[in-house]
DNA sequence: CAGACATATAGACATTCATCAATACGTTTA
DNA sequence: TAAACGTATTGATGAATGTCTATATGTCTG
């Protein structure tokens, strides 16, 4: 018989509600979202980086890195004229991990081993 | 040690990029989201009784559930006078899914048992 | 220091959207 | 059939938002 067992796992970020609703609006948009799923594809990039990826204007994309930023699923990181900008996994899964919950998916989960 | 293994679990629904599209749009707002938790969380709810939930007008909810409706992620039943609505999982599931895939977010899953 | 470069901000504009009141449509029932 | 009820549609309105151009701010380099 396979167990399925739903264990709290460690260190799970919590998401607060506004947190939440910020990261869904963030989400909301397919430009917002191509920005950063290509952050996710590549690891890091700079705002001119992502810039050159797409079809929009660099302050419209600085303003998507605000917005993604505000909402905690990148983070910022200025080395001297550059901005670095990378995904936040952890905010994300917390995201994916409450959307589920609040909307009653099953989640499968492995245990730990017991030792 | 954590064996993690990354298996294609069998039936998961498929995505459009537009399907995508809308039910991230769907669940953008937080009305909407709200609604979407209490069809989750009661089962099958009709218009009036969901109007009865929430502190908005009726064509305001209505609007809403065809919203939702139409982003696949909840269906319609008419039974006479009456409108019923329940969340489609498949869909969500599919969405969360596709979520994690566009995000490269690791899915923890049960791998078949070997026999 | 001056120019080039990277990024952010300000302001404007068009579009989308959440919401409502009013009303239309369809079904039940007295 | 007429009234009551459940739901959807229409049209309007104010707010939010994605985008742009222009410009400001900050940093490197010759």
């Amino acid at each position: 018989m396979l167990i399925r067992t739903l264990v709290p796992r460690p260190h799970v970020m919590k998401l607060a509600s506004e947190e939440f609703d910020r990261i869904s609006k963030a989400l909301a948009d397919p430009q917002r979202r191509a920005i950063l799923q290509k952050l996710a594809s590549t690891g890091k990039l700079n705002c001119s980086d992502v810039h050159s990826f797409f079809d929009v204007s660099q302050p419209t994309v600085s303003h998507h890195l605000k917005e993604l930023s505000v909402a905690g699923v990148v983070e910022r990181e200025k080395q001297g004229q550059f901005c670095y900008y990378h995904v936040k996994s952890e905010t994300l899964s917390a995201y994916v991990t409450e959307l589920q919950r609040r909307l009653g998916l099953t989640t499968l989960q492995v245990a730990p081993r017991a030792r």
